[in-house]
DNA sequence: CGGTGGACCTGCTGGC
DNA sequence: TGCCAGCAGGTCCACC
């Protein structure tokens, strides 16, 4: 579900109830995501205070104090929301965290493909799902030549290789989709096959798509949702993802839809060569 | 090594 | 109306 747009839009709209509060109380409601949630860790974090909230690709950081680090992936249907604690809690509210000043903010996911992970300031360079991530396309070292470089010597689908956290930190289907769109490259061409020119194109709509995304609170396709529990709207900017059947915005031709892999792949069979 | 396909889960939609 | 198949924003692992 959430890409790097909702995933900063989830940090952004958490800060106004989180920062500068100091943890009361937690609850484990249910352990089993991807990775057990490990809950005496997580009643280590009581009597810290909450000082910086930041997004690492997909990642949310709580930054408390003494160092420690609550660190969060949403998976497919992973949520935070801010509620009242008078609030009832909900089927799939995982883990609930009480703040002083009566705020709660809860972990709710369906699918329980999200990951929580409670580590000091200084292992979170080394942890596995961190190491290995690629340059987040809107920080500094995401360049052209970077991506260009990367493309040398895959016969993978430009599609599967903006997908590879790797090469780019952020992108999912929906976003993936969107950019090769916006620079006229169908999902299917094999990334060694695209010139200097086309990489270049998808460096640079990349970053601009994003921010754009962010400035519309990210995508709202079914499940996204912010820590106020309201949505996006970038779903309605969308060119081609969930698009098939209907008409181009540009060319009024069909969008088509296709398998890559296990995935959907969608695209404008005249826009995009 | 790189690439593919399935597994992990629940919930929703569309076809019969 | 009910049932079943297929599909969903992500990641990880086994296998070729």
């Amino acid at each position: 579900m959430p890409e790097l747009p909702e995933v900063e839009t989830v940090c952004r709209s958490l800060r106004p109830h989180l920062l500068g509060r100091t943890v009361t109380h937690v609850r484990v409601r249910e352990p089993r995501l991807r990775v057990r949630v490990n809950e005496r860790a997580l009643k280590g974090l009581v009597g810290k205070r909450i000082e910086a909230i930041t997004r690492t690709a997909k990642y949310v950081l709580l930054h408390f104090s003494e160092n420690a680090v609550w660190v969060f992936h949403l998976g497919m249907t992973g949520k935070l929301i801010c509620v009242e604690k008078s609030t009832a809690p909900r089927k799939h509210d995982h883990i609930v965290v009480a703040l002083e000043g009566g705020t709660e903010l809860r972990y709710h996911d369906p699918r329980r493909f999200g990951l929580s992970l409670v580590v000091q300031q200084d292992q979170l360079n080394s942890l596995p799902q961190l190491r290995h991530l690629g340059p987040d396309p809107l920080g500094a070292q995401f360049s052209g030549a970077h991506l260009y470089a990367s493309t040398r010597a895959s016969a993978r689908r430009i599609r599967d290789l903006l997908l590879d956290q790797q090469v780019v930190a952020g992108l999912g289907n929906i976003y993936a989709n969107e950019i090769l769109f916006r620079t006229g490259i169908r999902p299917t061409t094999r990334a060694w096959r695209l010139t200097r020119r086309q990489v270049a194109a998808i460096a640079a709509t990349t970053p601009k798509l994003l921010r754009d995304a962010i400035r519309w609170c990210g995508t709202s396709f079914s499940d996204y949702r912010d820590a106020d529990d309201k949505r996006g709207e970038f779903q309605n900017h969308l060119r081609v993802y969930d698009r098939d059947g209907e008409k181009c915005r540009v060319c009024s031709n069909v969008i088509k839809r296709i398998a890559i892999g296990n995935r959907s792949a969608f695209y404008c069979p005249t826009c995009q060569k």
